[in-house]
DNA sequence: GCACACTGTGTGCGGCATACACAGACCATA
DNA sequence: TATGGTCTGTGTATGCCGCACACAGTGTGC
């Protein structure tokens, strides 16, 4: 097993750096990269983000970006590992649920930051630095519990996947909040017109209440932590059934 | 409001025809397309889908697609329309546990059938008759309950968000399991070189663990009614909570 | 029977990821 | 100090992609 093995990606992110070699000084860096990525789709979302576009906003050309990363994927790879900052502290003092809160709410404030990230089409599970940092904080938020390490691992996840998945549902990638509202009154509309009673009471009823808040609507941080008390009273019920 | 507004291929997939019109009769439908665009991904995933690929698989020129589809987007709408049967009939004698677990799992055997979905970028909220009748099929779940509509749909789409989630964990969008167990004991051989105990204890601890199973393992069934139950556990908690 | 809306087709454009050959820069070794 | 080999960024080219647009033919409502 060796180092060597590693994809030259994870290896640059590692700071695993080869002993001096010959031929000229690499001009940048991959963290110059994620930057000018970064800031291309923070401003037009991941459609922005084209390899010409990248080397353009550094001030090279297209295929130089080839010497720092095998693949577009790679580029995804090196974006999402400097666009989340570090993990949050987590307060020893404090308990599992107010900590796994605080992680995952930082979590959600670094996706409502670069939308575009959860346009990014996973393929792998993370082996880059900050991405096991922030894994790591997420099972530390578990320490004290009887949860065995599965466990603290399913819960963690079970968090990651609520805060993917309602970001997913709350962006629909718009920043402009006058157009998330025009677009959710329209959705409610058509709604209203073809989920009729007769063939979607269900879909009625929810229609019928006053704010049309939920799956179209704005999926404010009310909402959201309501919604994670629903999964937290779930992982709490698994706590206290395991053996102590 | 007037259902002319709605996007053309909504109105295709509800049926909405205009009175009949003059010139040539359309050589194919919507459904058509619909067809040859999953039987591509089924093979080859969402990568080989793309706009010349179906209307070759259908004997047309590209640009035909054109006057079914205002644009690719649109494609993945129908596909995703067609791609789901139709939603499972839940047994109303039984309690709501049992109803939305089996809708939960009807929802990822769709998913397992047709991975390509989970590549599919979202966009907007379902808006279809099939995805409605999902919606709805999920909101019935929870008949009988005290949960208001609204927590109603709040329920459903932690359930949908929950099977979304471990879906695209699990797959990797691989389909060939050896290659599936392969890249797994990669990862975790990676892993455990990379998350040494000193700097990353918890997730150390979790490699440590006879079964390695977990984010990058095989996600089979009994995970998934695993994590599945932890969720029904807190809306569990919300029902009882609930005025009757 | 005729006007005209609508059909599928052909061509073409701009953008994309990326393969490959190359000229120059620089370190390890002699 | 000289030099060989390796690495750098560059230029060019290929084959896709989504899609705009003009066109010739079709068939319905008047």
């Amino acid at each position: 097993m060796d180092e060597s093995e590693l994809p030259r990606v994870l290896q640059q992110l590692w700071g695993i750096e080869g002993r001096s070699r010959p031929g000229p000084k690499p001009a940048f860096h991959i963290s110059d990269i994620a930057r000018a990525a970064i800031k291309l789709a923070d401003v037009g979302g991941l459609a922005a983000v084209s390899m010409s576009k990248v080397a353009a906003e550094l001030g090279f050309t297209t295929m130089s970006l080839y010497r720092y990363v095998d693949a577009k994927d790679d580029l995804y790879v090196v974006m999402l590992e400097h666009a989340f900052g570090d993990p949050p502290a987590l307060d020893p003092e404090t308990g599992w649920r107010a900590r796994i809160t605080a992680w995952a709410e930082a979590f959600r404030d670094g996706l409502r930051r670069h939308p575009w990230i959860l346009q990014i089409p996973v393929q792998e599970p993370p082996l880059s630095p900050n991405q096991l940092a922030w894994m790591e904080s997420g099972l530390d938020a578990f320490a004290g519990t009887p949860l065995t390490p599965p466990d603290r691992l399913s819960a963690m996840l079970l968090v990651n996947i609520y805060v993917r998945g309602t970001a997913q549902l709350t962006a629909h990638m718009l920043t402009d909040p006058d157009a998330v509202r025009a677009a959710d009154r329209l959705y409610t509309e058509r709604l209203t017109m073809l989920a009729t009673p007769d063939r979607f009471p269900g879909i009625a009823a929810t229609l019928e209440q006053p704010l049309d808040e939920g799956y179209a609507g704005d999926f404010d941080a009310g909402e959201f932590t309501f919604g994670l008390d629903t999964v937290l009273d779930g992982i709490e019920a698994r706590i206290t059934r395991a053996p102590r």
